[in-house]
DNA sequence: CAGTGGTCTAGACCACACA
DNA sequence: GTGTGGTCTAGACCACTGT
Protein backbone atom coordinates (compact mmCIF):
# COMPACT_ATOMS: atom_id res chain seq x y z
CA UNK A 1 0.00 0.00 0.00
CA UNK A 2 1.94 2.79 -1.60
CA UNK A 3 1.07 5.96 0.92
CA UNK A 4 3.33 8.80 -0.08
CA UNK A 5 1.72 11.39 1.22
CA UNK A 6 4.48 14.19 1.97
CA UNK A 7 2.93 15.97 4.78
CA UNK A 8 2.89 14.44 8.06
CA UNK A 9 3.30 10.75 6.72
CA UNK A 10 6.33 9.77 8.69
CA UNK A 11 7.39 6.04 8.06
CA UNK A 12 9.27 5.51 4.85
CA UNK A 13 7.69 3.65 2.57
CA UNK A 14 10.12 0.03 3.56
CA UNK A 15 9.03 0.51 6.85
CA UNK A 16 5.39 0.63 6.21
CA UNK A 17 6.07 -2.72 4.42
CA UNK A 18 7.91 -4.32 7.03
CA UNK A 19 5.11 -3.07 9.82
CA UNK A 20 2.34 -4.97 8.02
CA UNK A 21 4.82 -8.13 7.26
CA UNK A 22 5.43 -8.11 11.33
CA UNK A 23 1.75 -7.87 11.95
CA UNK A 24 1.59 -10.82 10.07
CA UNK A 25 4.04 -12.77 11.59
CA UNK A 26 2.62 -11.61 15.22
CA UNK A 27 -1.15 -12.67 14.38
CA UNK A 28 0.44 -15.53 13.43
CA UNK A 29 -0.56 -15.70 9.49
CA UNK A 30 3.29 -16.57 9.09
CA UNK A 31 4.14 -19.61 11.02
CA UNK A 32 7.70 -20.31 12.20
CA UNK A 33 9.49 -22.36 9.28
CA UNK A 34 6.80 -21.22 6.08
CA UNK A 35 8.02 -20.20 2.86
CA UNK A 36 7.43 -16.40 2.62
CA UNK A 37 5.61 -15.37 -0.66
CA UNK A 38 8.72 -14.40 -3.41
CA UNK A 39 10.22 -10.58 -3.57
CA UNK A 40 8.23 -10.01 -6.82
CA UNK A 41 5.06 -10.99 -5.44
CA UNK A 42 4.88 -9.53 -2.31
CA UNK A 43 5.94 -5.90 -4.09
CA UNK A 44 3.15 -6.74 -6.53
CA UNK A 45 0.62 -7.38 -3.27
CA UNK A 46 1.83 -4.12 -1.63
CA UNK A 47 2.07 -2.38 -5.08
CA UNK A 48 5.89 -1.11 -3.94
CA UNK A 49 8.52 -2.05 -6.40
CA UNK A 50 10.72 -5.40 -4.99
CA UNK A 51 13.66 -3.14 -3.75
CA UNK A 52 11.26 -1.57 -1.14
CA UNK A 53 9.84 -5.36 -0.42
CA UNK A 54 13.52 -6.17 -0.18
CA UNK A 55 14.96 -3.18 2.04
CA UNK A 56 12.40 -4.60 4.43
CA UNK A 57 13.39 -8.14 4.60
CA UNK A 58 16.65 -6.99 4.49
CA UNK A 59 16.17 -5.44 8.43
CA UNK A 60 14.13 -8.34 9.41
CA UNK A 61 16.58 -10.63 8.52
CA UNK A 62 19.09 -8.76 10.16
CA UNK A 63 16.63 -9.30 13.57
CA UNK A 64 16.94 -13.05 12.81
CA UNK A 65 12.96 -12.87 12.16
CA UNK A 66 13.13 -14.45 8.68
CA UNK A 67 16.07 -16.80 6.95
CA UNK A 68 16.93 -16.59 3.10
CA UNK A 69 18.08 -19.01 1.45
CA UNK A 70 19.67 -17.99 -2.73
CA UNK A 71 17.87 -19.68 -5.03
CA UNK A 72 15.54 -20.95 -2.46
CA UNK A 73 13.06 -18.82 -0.83
CA UNK A 74 12.50 -16.44 2.48
CA UNK A 75 11.42 -18.56 5.45
CA UNK A 76 10.27 -17.62 8.81
CA UNK A 77 12.57 -18.27 11.39
CA UNK A 78 12.35 -20.78 13.42
CA UNK A 79 13.79 -22.25 16.72
CA UNK A 80 16.61 -24.66 15.44
CA UNK A 81 18.84 -26.27 17.87
CA UNK A 82 21.52 -24.26 15.89
CA UNK A 83 20.23 -21.04 17.13
CA UNK A 84 19.42 -22.49 20.85
CA UNK A 85 23.02 -22.69 20.87
CA UNK A 86 24.51 -20.11 19.47
CA UNK A 87 21.86 -17.49 20.25
CA UNK A 88 20.70 -17.79 23.53
CA UNK A 89 23.20 -20.63 25.27
CA UNK A 90 26.00 -18.16 26.60
CA UNK A 91 27.56 -20.65 28.55
CA UNK A 92 30.29 -22.50 26.97
CA UNK A 93 33.60 -24.01 28.34
CA UNK A 94 36.85 -22.96 29.59
CA UNK A 95 37.70 -23.22 25.29
CA UNK A 96 34.84 -21.19 24.20
CA UNK A 97 33.79 -24.88 23.34
CA UNK A 98 29.74 -24.94 23.00
CA UNK A 99 28.16 -28.01 23.75
CA UNK A 100 23.78 -28.88 23.94
CA UNK A 101 23.60 -29.67 27.79
CA UNK A 102 21.61 -32.66 29.05
CA UNK A 103 18.50 -31.66 31.11
CA UNK A 104 16.96 -33.42 33.95
CA UNK A 105 13.41 -32.28 35.00
CA UNK A 106 13.52 -32.28 38.88
CA UNK A 107 10.26 -30.94 39.35
CA UNK A 108 7.28 -29.49 37.98
CA UNK A 109 4.68 -27.47 40.03
CA UNK A 110 1.58 -24.82 39.15
CA UNK A 111 0.86 -22.05 41.57
CA UNK A 112 -0.02 -18.46 41.87
CA UNK A 113 2.72 -16.04 40.67
CA UNK A 114 5.39 -14.96 43.29
CA UNK A 115 6.20 -11.25 43.36
CA UNK A 116 9.41 -11.66 41.18
CA UNK A 117 7.31 -13.38 38.41
CA UNK A 118 3.79 -11.09 38.63
CA UNK A 119 6.25 -8.30 38.54
CA UNK A 120 8.33 -9.67 35.28
CA UNK A 121 5.83 -11.32 33.20
CA UNK A 122 3.22 -8.70 33.76
CA UNK A 123 0.83 -10.92 35.89
CA UNK A 124 -1.69 -10.36 38.96
CA UNK A 125 -0.29 -12.09 41.83
CA UNK A 126 -3.60 -14.62 41.67
CA UNK A 127 -2.65 -15.57 37.90
CA UNK A 128 -1.26 -19.33 37.84
CA UNK A 129 2.31 -20.01 36.32
CA UNK A 130 4.06 -23.54 35.35
CA UNK A 131 7.85 -23.64 37.54
CA UNK A 132 9.61 -26.44 35.65
CA UNK A 133 13.14 -27.03 37.77
CA UNK A 134 15.74 -28.83 36.28
CA UNK A 135 19.70 -29.28 36.67
CA UNK A 136 21.59 -28.99 33.16
CA UNK A 137 24.59 -31.28 32.43
CA UNK A 138 27.32 -30.44 30.48
CA UNK A 139 30.12 -32.91 30.06
CA UNK A 140 28.35 -35.51 31.91
CA UNK A 141 28.62 -32.54 34.85
CA UNK A 142 25.87 -30.86 36.67
CA UNK A 143 26.78 -27.27 35.60
CA UNK A 144 23.80 -25.50 35.76
CA UNK A 145 20.63 -25.34 37.87
CA UNK A 146 17.34 -23.61 36.72
CA UNK A 147 13.88 -22.96 37.45
CA UNK A 148 11.97 -21.76 34.63
CA UNK A 149 8.23 -20.15 35.31
CA UNK A 150 5.76 -19.36 32.50
CA UNK A 151 1.86 -18.02 32.72
CA UNK A 152 0.01 -21.34 32.80
CA UNK A 153 -2.86 -19.68 30.64
CA UNK A 154 -0.28 -19.33 27.37
CA UNK A 155 1.01 -22.46 27.57
CA UNK A 156 -2.25 -25.29 28.73
CA UNK A 157 -1.29 -28.48 29.74
CA UNK A 158 2.25 -27.81 29.52
CA UNK A 159 4.07 -29.92 31.95
CA UNK A 160 1.77 -32.92 32.77
CA UNK A 161 4.61 -35.79 32.59
CA UNK A 162 7.92 -34.55 33.52
CA UNK A 163 9.38 -37.00 30.55
CA UNK A 164 7.31 -34.65 27.79
CA UNK A 165 9.77 -31.62 28.47
CA UNK A 166 12.29 -31.44 26.18
CA UNK A 167 15.59 -30.02 26.14
CA UNK A 168 15.04 -27.07 23.93
CA UNK A 169 11.89 -25.48 24.94
CA UNK A 170 11.37 -22.63 22.82
CA UNK A 171 10.58 -24.88 20.19
CA UNK A 172 8.09 -26.42 21.97
CA UNK A 173 6.36 -23.57 22.64
CA UNK A 174 6.86 -22.43 19.01
CA UNK A 175 5.63 -25.65 17.53
CA UNK A 176 2.74 -26.33 20.08
CA UNK A 177 1.62 -23.10 21.24
CA UNK A 178 2.39 -20.62 18.51
CA UNK A 179 4.53 -18.53 20.99
CA UNK A 180 7.42 -17.40 19.45
CA UNK A 181 10.48 -16.53 21.57
CA UNK A 182 12.55 -13.08 19.42
CA UNK A 183 14.43 -11.71 22.02
CA UNK A 184 14.97 -11.80 25.60
CA UNK A 185 16.86 -10.15 28.30
CA UNK A 186 19.66 -11.19 30.66
CA UNK A 187 20.91 -10.02 34.12
CA UNK A 188 23.54 -11.61 35.57
CA UNK A 189 24.61 -11.20 38.78
CA UNK A 190 27.20 -13.42 41.75
CA UNK A 191 25.20 -14.95 44.58
CA UNK A 192 26.25 -17.53 47.34
CA UNK A 193 24.66 -21.04 46.95
CA UNK A 194 22.01 -22.14 48.86
CA UNK A 195 21.66 -25.77 50.04
CA UNK A 196 19.00 -27.05 47.53
CA UNK A 197 21.10 -26.04 44.44
CA UNK A 198 24.80 -27.24 46.43
CA UNK A 199 23.37 -30.53 46.54
CA UNK A 200 22.19 -30.88 42.79
CA UNK A 201 25.20 -28.96 41.73
CA UNK A 202 27.48 -31.14 43.87
CA UNK A 203 29.01 -28.20 45.07
CA UNK A 204 30.13 -26.86 49.16
CA UNK A 205 27.65 -25.04 50.74
CA UNK A 206 28.15 -20.98 49.70
CA UNK A 207 30.20 -21.62 46.80
CA UNK A 208 30.06 -18.75 44.50
CA UNK A 209 27.01 -19.30 41.92
CA UNK A 210 26.66 -16.92 38.55
CA UNK A 211 23.21 -16.65 38.62
CA UNK A 212 21.19 -15.18 34.77
CA UNK A 213 17.88 -13.95 35.58
CA UNK A 214 16.44 -13.91 31.66
CA UNK A 215 13.08 -12.83 30.46
CA UNK A 216 11.87 -13.83 27.14
CA UNK A 217 9.82 -11.83 24.87
CA UNK A 218 7.39 -12.35 21.85
CA UNK A 219 7.74 -10.13 18.96
CA UNK A 220 5.16 -7.68 20.41
CA UNK A 221 7.52 -7.48 23.14
CA UNK A 222 5.27 -10.08 25.65
CA UNK A 223 7.11 -11.22 28.25
CA UNK A 224 6.82 -15.33 28.21
CA UNK A 225 9.13 -17.25 30.41
CA UNK A 226 10.99 -16.13 33.23
CA UNK A 227 14.32 -18.21 33.71
CA UNK A 228 16.27 -18.11 36.53
CA UNK A 229 19.58 -20.36 36.13
CA UNK A 230 22.34 -20.77 38.50
CA UNK A 231 25.83 -21.63 37.26
CA UNK A 232 28.61 -23.66 38.64
CA UNK A 233 31.68 -21.27 36.60
CA UNK A 234 34.54 -23.05 38.17
CA UNK A 235 35.14 -24.97 34.71
CA UNK A 236 32.66 -22.58 32.19
CA UNK A 237 31.86 -19.22 31.80
CA UNK A 238 28.98 -16.79 30.47
CA UNK A 239 30.23 -15.65 26.55
CA UNK A 240 29.38 -12.27 25.38
CA UNK A 241 30.20 -10.61 22.59
CA UNK A 242 30.55 -6.61 22.33
CA UNK A 243 30.72 -5.90 18.58
CA UNK B 1 38.01 -0.57 -8.77
CA UNK B 2 35.45 -1.96 -10.85
CA UNK B 3 36.46 -6.02 -10.78
CA UNK B 4 33.10 -7.64 -12.33
CA UNK B 5 35.49 -10.79 -13.57
CA UNK B 6 32.39 -13.51 -13.55
CA UNK B 7 34.82 -16.62 -13.07
CA UNK B 8 37.13 -17.52 -9.67
CA UNK B 9 36.59 -13.93 -8.37
CA UNK B 10 34.08 -14.34 -5.13
CA UNK B 11 33.97 -11.14 -3.30
CA UNK B 12 30.81 -9.05 -4.98
CA UNK B 13 31.59 -5.28 -5.65
CA UNK B 14 30.17 -3.74 -2.41
CA UNK B 15 32.37 -5.76 -0.44
CA UNK B 16 35.61 -4.93 -2.37
CA UNK B 17 34.53 -1.40 -1.51
CA UNK B 18 34.13 -2.06 2.04
CA UNK B 19 37.42 -3.83 2.28
CA UNK B 20 39.15 -1.20 0.59
CA UNK B 21 37.45 1.52 3.13
CA UNK B 22 38.68 -0.95 6.04
CA UNK B 23 42.18 -1.26 4.90
CA UNK B 24 42.25 2.47 5.31
CA UNK B 25 40.47 2.77 8.69
CA UNK B 26 43.24 -0.02 9.68
CA UNK B 27 45.73 2.53 8.27
CA UNK B 28 44.53 5.39 10.08
CA UNK B 29 44.60 6.92 6.48
CA UNK B 30 40.86 7.64 7.90
CA UNK B 31 40.73 8.45 11.74
CA UNK B 32 38.29 8.67 14.18
CA UNK B 33 35.92 11.65 14.05
CA UNK B 34 37.09 12.50 10.18
CA UNK B 35 34.27 12.80 7.78
CA UNK B 36 34.53 10.79 4.74
CA UNK B 37 34.31 12.49 1.33
CA UNK B 38 30.50 12.30 0.33
CA UNK B 39 28.71 8.98 -1.58
CA UNK B 40 28.99 10.50 -4.57
CA UNK B 41 32.98 11.38 -4.65
CA UNK B 42 33.76 7.65 -3.22
CA UNK B 43 31.77 6.14 -5.85
CA UNK B 44 33.62 8.08 -8.25
CA UNK B 45 37.06 7.56 -6.93
CA UNK B 46 36.06 3.39 -6.72
CA UNK B 47 34.62 3.81 -10.05
CA UNK B 48 31.15 1.90 -8.59
CA UNK B 49 27.83 3.47 -8.23
CA UNK B 50 26.58 5.31 -5.13
CA UNK B 51 24.79 2.60 -4.41
CA UNK B 52 27.63 0.29 -4.14
CA UNK B 53 29.30 2.37 -2.00
CA UNK B 54 26.18 3.40 0.17
CA UNK B 55 25.91 -0.90 0.16
CA UNK B 56 29.07 -0.96 2.03
CA UNK B 57 28.69 1.59 3.90
CA UNK B 58 25.84 0.50 5.19
CA UNK B 59 27.11 -2.45 6.70
CA UNK B 60 30.35 -0.33 7.89
CA UNK B 61 27.87 1.77 9.98
CA UNK B 62 25.99 -1.64 11.24
CA UNK B 63 29.42 -2.51 12.83
CA UNK B 64 29.55 0.44 14.70
CA UNK B 65 32.87 1.72 12.21
CA UNK B 66 30.73 4.99 10.93
CA UNK B 67 28.41 7.28 12.18
CA UNK B 68 25.81 9.02 9.14
CA UNK B 69 24.23 12.04 9.76
CA UNK B 70 21.72 12.97 7.18
CA UNK B 71 22.70 16.29 5.86
CA UNK B 72 26.17 16.61 7.72
CA UNK B 73 28.03 13.47 6.27
CA UNK B 74 29.45 10.30 6.82
CA UNK B 75 31.95 10.04 10.22
CA UNK B 76 34.50 7.99 11.27
CA UNK B 77 33.30 6.44 14.48
CA UNK B 78 34.66 7.67 17.95
CA UNK B 79 35.17 6.73 21.60
CA UNK B 80 32.03 8.76 22.87
CA UNK B 81 30.43 8.86 26.31
CA UNK B 82 27.93 7.86 24.98
CA UNK B 83 29.61 4.68 23.19
CA UNK B 84 31.17 3.97 26.22
CA UNK B 85 28.40 3.91 28.53
CA UNK B 86 25.71 1.82 26.16
CA UNK B 87 28.41 -0.09 24.15
CA UNK B 88 30.75 -1.27 26.53
CA UNK B 89 29.73 -0.85 30.21
CA UNK B 90 26.89 -3.00 31.31
CA UNK B 91 26.91 -2.68 35.02
CA UNK B 92 23.90 -1.27 35.67
CA UNK B 93 21.23 -0.42 38.81
CA UNK B 94 18.84 -2.88 39.86
CA UNK B 95 16.23 -0.86 37.51
CA UNK B 96 18.80 -0.85 34.71
CA UNK B 97 19.99 2.47 35.09
CA UNK B 98 23.17 3.63 33.61
CA UNK B 99 25.54 5.81 34.49
CA UNK B 100 29.09 6.28 34.42
CA UNK B 101 31.61 5.74 37.47
CA UNK B 102 33.58 7.47 39.19
CA UNK B 103 37.34 5.95 38.91
CA UNK B 104 40.05 6.21 41.22
CA UNK B 105 43.60 4.98 40.56
CA UNK B 106 45.20 2.27 43.32
CA UNK B 107 47.84 1.47 41.24
CA UNK B 108 49.71 1.80 38.22
CA UNK B 109 52.80 -0.39 37.78
CA UNK B 110 54.99 -1.79 34.48
CA UNK B 111 56.18 -5.30 34.81
CA UNK B 112 56.85 -8.64 32.65
CA UNK B 113 53.61 -10.22 31.11
CA UNK B 114 52.28 -13.49 33.21
CA UNK B 115 50.60 -15.99 32.17
CA UNK B 116 47.27 -14.96 31.44
CA UNK B 117 48.08 -11.81 29.94
CA UNK B 118 50.65 -13.01 27.48
CA UNK B 119 48.21 -15.61 26.32
CA UNK B 120 45.19 -13.33 25.59
CA UNK B 121 47.98 -10.25 24.50
CA UNK B 122 49.64 -12.58 22.41
CA UNK B 123 52.94 -11.75 23.98
CA UNK B 124 55.92 -13.23 25.27
CA UNK B 125 56.19 -13.72 29.25
CA UNK B 126 59.39 -11.46 28.52
CA UNK B 127 57.43 -8.96 27.45
CA UNK B 128 56.52 -5.62 29.18
CA UNK B 129 52.78 -4.49 30.27
CA UNK B 130 51.18 -1.70 32.06
CA UNK B 131 48.98 -2.65 34.56
CA UNK B 132 46.33 0.05 36.18
CA UNK B 133 44.43 -1.00 38.83
CA UNK B 134 41.35 0.88 39.59
CA UNK B 135 38.29 1.27 42.23
CA UNK B 136 35.29 2.52 40.43
CA UNK B 137 32.71 4.01 42.10
CA UNK B 138 28.22 4.24 40.80
CA UNK B 139 26.53 6.41 43.60
CA UNK B 140 29.24 7.17 45.13
CA UNK B 141 29.45 3.56 46.29
CA UNK B 142 32.79 1.21 45.61
CA UNK B 143 31.37 -1.65 43.41
CA UNK B 144 33.95 -2.67 40.58
CA UNK B 145 37.77 -3.02 41.16
CA UNK B 146 39.26 -3.83 38.35
CA UNK B 147 42.75 -4.42 36.84
CA UNK B 148 43.66 -3.20 32.99
CA UNK B 149 46.79 -4.76 31.24
CA UNK B 150 48.14 -3.08 28.19
CA UNK B 151 51.66 -3.98 25.88
CA UNK B 152 53.64 -1.14 26.65
CA UNK B 153 54.91 -1.11 23.17
CA UNK B 154 51.61 0.16 22.05
CA UNK B 155 51.07 2.60 24.63
CA UNK B 156 54.57 3.87 25.43
CA UNK B 157 54.61 6.75 28.03
CA UNK B 158 51.14 6.09 28.99
CA UNK B 159 50.91 5.75 33.15
CA UNK B 160 53.77 7.90 34.16
CA UNK B 161 50.77 9.70 36.54
CA UNK B 162 47.83 7.99 38.37
CA UNK B 163 45.90 11.98 38.09
CA UNK B 164 46.67 12.35 33.62
CA UNK B 165 44.60 8.63 33.54
CA UNK B 166 40.71 9.13 32.50
CA UNK B 167 37.48 7.51 33.34
CA UNK B 168 37.31 6.47 29.71
CA UNK B 169 39.96 5.17 28.42
CA UNK B 170 39.47 3.78 25.09
CA UNK B 171 39.03 7.48 23.74
CA UNK B 172 42.55 8.05 25.16
CA UNK B 173 43.83 4.88 23.14
CA UNK B 174 42.32 6.59 20.31
CA UNK B 175 43.54 10.38 20.63
CA UNK B 176 47.18 9.86 22.30
CA UNK B 177 47.77 6.79 20.51
CA UNK B 178 45.60 5.75 17.02
CA UNK B 179 44.95 2.14 18.59
CA UNK B 180 40.96 1.87 17.85
CA UNK B 181 38.85 -0.40 20.25
CA UNK B 182 36.63 -2.03 17.70
CA UNK B 183 35.34 -4.81 19.59
CA UNK B 184 35.26 -6.99 22.96
CA UNK B 185 34.43 -10.14 24.08
CA UNK B 186 33.59 -11.05 28.13
CA UNK B 187 34.18 -13.64 30.14
CA UNK B 188 31.83 -13.91 33.30
CA UNK B 189 32.37 -16.14 36.04
CA UNK B 190 31.87 -15.82 40.24
CA UNK B 191 34.12 -15.98 42.69
CA UNK B 192 34.60 -15.68 46.16
CA UNK B 193 35.91 -12.05 47.34
CA UNK B 194 40.27 -12.03 48.64
CA UNK B 195 40.97 -9.70 50.66
CA UNK B 196 42.52 -7.24 49.22
CA UNK B 197 39.45 -6.07 46.88
CA UNK B 198 36.84 -7.15 49.96
CA UNK B 199 38.93 -4.18 51.54
CA UNK B 200 38.28 -1.30 48.45
CA UNK B 201 34.89 -2.68 47.99
CA UNK B 202 33.78 -2.33 51.39
CA UNK B 203 32.58 -5.82 51.45
CA UNK B 204 33.06 -9.23 53.99
CA UNK B 205 35.63 -11.64 52.80
CA UNK B 206 34.79 -14.33 50.49
CA UNK B 207 31.49 -12.21 49.32
CA UNK B 208 30.18 -13.50 45.45
CA UNK B 209 31.78 -11.32 42.90
CA UNK B 210 30.64 -10.80 39.61
CA UNK B 211 34.46 -11.51 37.75
CA UNK B 212 34.34 -10.24 33.81
CA UNK B 213 37.26 -10.88 31.88
CA UNK B 214 37.19 -8.43 28.64
CA UNK B 215 39.65 -8.92 25.75
CA UNK B 216 39.73 -5.53 23.77
CA UNK B 217 40.72 -5.80 19.94
CA UNK B 218 41.38 -3.29 17.05
CA UNK B 219 39.55 -3.46 14.03
CA UNK B 220 42.16 -6.58 12.87
CA UNK B 221 41.62 -8.28 15.54
CA UNK B 222 44.89 -7.74 17.59
CA UNK B 223 44.12 -7.27 21.13
CA UNK B 224 45.12 -4.53 22.84
CA UNK B 225 43.97 -4.88 26.45
CA UNK B 226 42.97 -7.58 29.23
CA UNK B 227 41.01 -6.22 31.75
CA UNK B 228 39.78 -7.67 34.49
CA UNK B 229 36.65 -6.61 36.56
CA UNK B 230 35.07 -8.09 40.04
CA UNK B 231 31.76 -6.20 40.46
CA UNK B 232 29.83 -6.38 43.78
CA UNK B 233 26.19 -7.38 42.40
CA UNK B 234 24.01 -6.86 45.34
CA UNK B 235 22.93 -3.44 43.89
CA UNK B 236 23.49 -4.17 40.55
CA UNK B 237 23.94 -6.34 37.71
CA UNK B 238 25.34 -7.30 34.41
CA UNK B 239 22.93 -6.42 31.23
CA UNK B 240 23.19 -8.30 28.01
CA UNK B 241 20.50 -8.20 25.49
CA UNK B 242 19.49 -11.44 23.23
CA UNK B 243 18.43 -9.90 19.96
C1' DC C 1 14.84 -25.23 -17.61
C1' DA C 2 12.20 -21.66 -14.61
C1' DG C 3 12.10 -19.38 -10.30
C1' DT C 4 14.36 -17.63 -6.39
C1' DG C 5 17.36 -14.37 -3.94
C1' DG C 6 21.85 -11.33 -4.71
C1' DT C 7 24.24 -7.59 -7.07
C1' DC C 8 24.70 -3.42 -9.66
C1' DT C 9 23.30 0.52 -12.05
C1' DA C 10 21.26 5.22 -13.14
C1' DG C 11 18.22 8.47 -12.20
C1' DA C 12 14.61 10.84 -9.58
C1' DC C 13 13.03 12.98 -5.63
C1' DC C 14 12.87 13.85 -0.39
C1' DA C 15 14.71 15.48 4.23
C1' DC C 16 18.05 17.72 6.55
C1' DA C 17 22.22 20.87 7.70
C1' DC C 18 24.63 24.86 6.97
C1' DA C 19 26.10 29.08 5.12
C1' DG D 1 20.81 27.78 -2.28
C1' DT D 2 24.03 23.84 -2.43
C1' DG D 3 25.43 19.57 -0.81
C1' DT D 4 24.74 15.78 2.09
C1' DG D 5 22.58 11.30 3.22
C1' DG D 6 17.77 8.67 2.72
C1' DT D 7 14.18 6.62 -0.15
C1' DC D 8 12.21 4.59 -4.23
C1' DT D 9 12.03 2.88 -8.72
C1' DA D 10 12.90 -0.06 -12.94
C1' DG D 11 15.59 -2.89 -15.25
C1' DA D 12 19.62 -5.81 -16.11
C1' DC D 13 22.33 -9.55 -15.04
C1' DC D 14 24.44 -13.19 -11.79
C1' DA D 15 24.33 -17.35 -8.66
C1' DC D 16 21.94 -20.83 -6.77
C1' DT D 17 18.09 -24.51 -6.19
C1' DG D 18 15.02 -27.48 -7.79
C1' DT D 19 12.77 -30.26 -11.57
Amino acid sequence: MPIKTKSPSFQPLYAQVKELMTRRLINNDWKAGMALPSENQLAKEFKVSQGTVRKALDEMTAENLMVRQQGRGTFIAEHTLQRALFHFLHIVGKDDNRQLPKSKVTSIELGSADELESQHLQLKNSDQVIRISRTRFLNEQPVIDETISIPSNLFPELGQQKEKIPNTLYSLYEQEYGISVARATERLSAESCQEEVAERLNLPLGSPLLCIQRIAYTLNSQPVELRISRCNTLQHHYLSELT
